[in-house]
RNA sequence: GGUUCCGUAGCUCAGCUGGAUAGAGCAUCCGCCUUCUAAGCGGACGGUCGCAGGUUCGAAUCCUGCCGGGACCA
């Protein structure tokens, strides 16, 4: 699943290393590899200074005590005589610019056409051992009261493109979504499947009383249960038949929320119980053993908290309870471990919950949620400090809320029980790429407007339709040309060898560019949990492909067939099929169709 | 009150983890269809990067303090 060897080499880490082995060739007193880390080259905003921009001059000129333009003139000379380069100067304070031979773009072409839909991938996330990190992103992790409404989607779509993103750039993911399978309104779910169940029976059970759930949803489960069981459960006892009544309510709004999950091409490789937490085995349960552990190492003591700031709530009481020591790794306050009926809290099982995937052998944790859940941030890092130190990282991604509008009007979202957006409804009604490309289409912690109208849209003013126009554009003109000169071998390794350094038109070219920082995007995107990034990048790709397309109106020897040159032709295609390759490549990151035509 | 996120063009937002003259789309205005899909493209207009300090060769970006808005906690 994940390619750890990077396919490409992409030239920006290429001049890189180069650059970092001509310095130290230089045998300059002082040199160190913090300094070498500093230095990068990218691709300079004006692209009228050239091809690359290297900053190697100004960032080591100041700890090594050099003048940077002596230092850049050094590096200049040598820069001069590597593969490719047609051109490197001085520029403002320091700066390399380094221009590239045309048939340099040919080259880097070639191997994006060998590499195909693997070109960008892997490289990333080794860890010391050089085998790829473990990482764990859970995300969603909705109650399992329900289907799935609007809400969910967000976060849905964000942790799943960044679970894509970090396994295409070349992390060992693993998709979780825990079971708040444990808690109280667990109890109030089945007990209003035991209600539907009995009514099932034939008993008239009258209005759903307050406090339960009053859906539509539970009815199957109750009839369901009838059905398998007869009246036997009414004579159980208690304890037997409540959990019956449980654990078919959970299965039922498991398939519930995967079916809608599925509609938005959300598949998690791990359902994590968290009921799986509290079971005891030999007498002790996974929250059991935590403690005594953290017990030993400080972590955990008995002792009373300091109440509230301002106004102190009625039920607040002073009494000495099991507390976890988060203060001491980062924490606003400590945290109690037990309620005073004695059977653990929230965040008992959140710590045991962070051992079992450090125990597992995942070396970073992503938690994708909700803007709601800013306060539990702090006390899960300290959760993750305390246990497993600096052996594992935890990250938490928040994404704000998403407002919905109809042609530009709020989309009242009503309080009363039951009158919520599903889900379900907005991806039948936009489609699935739609709301997956959208809620990409913004940073994370930005609030988003999502109108339904406009992702519908068939234009340019959805980036969703735009981004898959460019690449459907691609398959058409690979299917004309199969009519138009029917001999031409399109095979990988026939354009892959092509002669490529035909296309000199600067738009082929800014094409090849483009195309060339898709590994860093990933990189870049991947180091920093953006995937949003993906989305962008592929907007942009698509416009310059858009716009080189219609230079062919002007200048018809620009249009990509040209019969007449079935050499030209053929670099032509390689240079769509990339293009191809990697908008399929970014499109799968985000989660959304790559279609070969437009209908 | 505390935590946290946001503040960039008239509007909606990017801005590559400190780089050179701050970018897109929408809106407005002006252009481009005898074409492999005009479902598209080009141009013009538009900015005190909330404010004030600081860090340094260099700040929209990092730090501090304010101002304004959202979310959460109490």
């Amino acid at each position: 699943m994940t390619a750890a060897v990077p396919v490409f080499q992409s030239v920006f880490k290429n001049f890189e290393q180069i650059t970092k082995k001509l310095l130290l060739s230089f045998d300059i007193e002082g040199l160190n590899e913090d300094m070498l880390a500093r230095i990068s080259v990218e691709p300079p905003r004006d692209p009228a200074h050239g091809d690359l921009a290297i900053n190697a001059a100004m960032v080591l000129a100041k700890p090594l005590g050099l003048n940077p333009r002596e230092l850049a003139a050094r590096l200049v000379d040598q820069l001069k005589n590597e593969n490719g380069v047609k051109n490197a100067e001085i520029a403002g304070p320091g700066f390399i610019n380094i221009r590239l031979e045309n048939s340099f773009w040919g080259e880097q072409l070639a191997g994006i056409v060998a590499a195909g839909r693997n070109y960008g991938s892997g490289g990333v996330g080794l860890n010391d051992q050089g085998k790829p990190r473990k990482v764990n992103v859970e995300y969603v992790s909705a109650n399992p009261t329900g289907p799935m409404h609007v809400g969910h989607c967000r976060g849905a779509v964000v942790g799943d493109a960044l679970a894509n993103l970090l396994a295409f750039a070349g992390f060992d993911v693993t998709k979780e979504y825990v079971i708040n399978d444990a808690g109280a309104q667990i109890d109030v779910l089945a007990r209003s499947v035991e209600l539907r169940y009995r009514e099932a029976l034939g008993e008239n059970i009258g209005e759903i009383p307050q406090g339960l759930y009053p859906a539509d949803y539970l009815v199957p489960v109750g009839e369901g249960l009838a059905k398998k069981h007869g009246k036997t459960l009414k004579g159980m006892d208690e304890n037997a038949r409540m959990a019956i009544f449980k654990n078919a309510a959970i299965d039922a709004m498991m398939l519930l929320i995967k079916d809608d999950l599925a509609l938005l091409n959300v598949h998690h490789d791990v359902f994590f119980s968290e009921r799986t937490l509290h079971e005891k085995k030999d007498g002790k349960s996974k929250i059991d053993v935590m403690l005594d552990i953290m017990r030993e190492a400080g972590y955990v003591y008995d002792g009373r908290l300091p109440p509230p700031k301002g106004e102190v709530p009625e039920d607040w009481e002073d009494r000495e309870q099991t507390l976890f020591r988060s203060t001491e790794v980062g924490d606003d306050m400590d945290r109690p471990l037990m309620k005073s009926d004695g059977t653990y809290t929230y965040f008992a099982a959140d710590v045991a919950y962070f051992k079992d995937k450090f125990d597992r052998g995942f070396e970073r944790m992503v938690f994708v949620l909700g803007a709601d859940h800013g306060g539990y941030v702090k006390r899960l890092k300290a959760v993750a400090k305390a246990i497993a130190g600096d052996k594992a990282e935890l990250d938490v991604l928040l994404t704000q809320l998403v407002k919905l509008y109809r042609n530009g009007e709020p989309v009242r979202m009503s309080k009363r029980a039951g009158d919520f957006i599903t889900l379900r409804e907005v991806v039948e009604e936009v489609g699935r790429d739609a709301v997956r490309f959208m809620m990409l289409y913004r940073k994370p912690e930005a609030p988003l407007d999502f109108d339904f109208a406009k992702v519908t849209e068939q234009s340019k003013d959805n980036p969703v339709f735009y981004v898959q126009y460019a690449h459907a554009r691609c398959f058409s003109v690979l299917r004309q040309v199969k009519v138009e000169m029917p001999d031409l071998d399109l095979g990988v390794s026939a354009m892959a060898s092509a002669d490529l350094a035909q296309l000199d038109d600067e738009g082929e070219i800014g094409l090849i560019k483009k195309m060339i920082e898709f590994p860093r995007m990933i990189e870049q995107a991947a180091h920093s949990d953006e995937p949003h990034r993906v989305a962008f990048y592929l907007h942009e790709l698509a416009s310059d492909l858009h716009s080189h397309w219609n230079r062919g109106k002007e200048f018809p020897e620009l249009r990509f067939i040209n019969p007449k040159n079935a050499k030209l032709t053929l670099a032509r295609m390689a240079l769509l099929q990339a293009l191809s390759d990697v908008l399929a490549s970014g499109l799968s990151i985000i989660g959304a169709s790559a279609p070969e035509e437009m209908r």
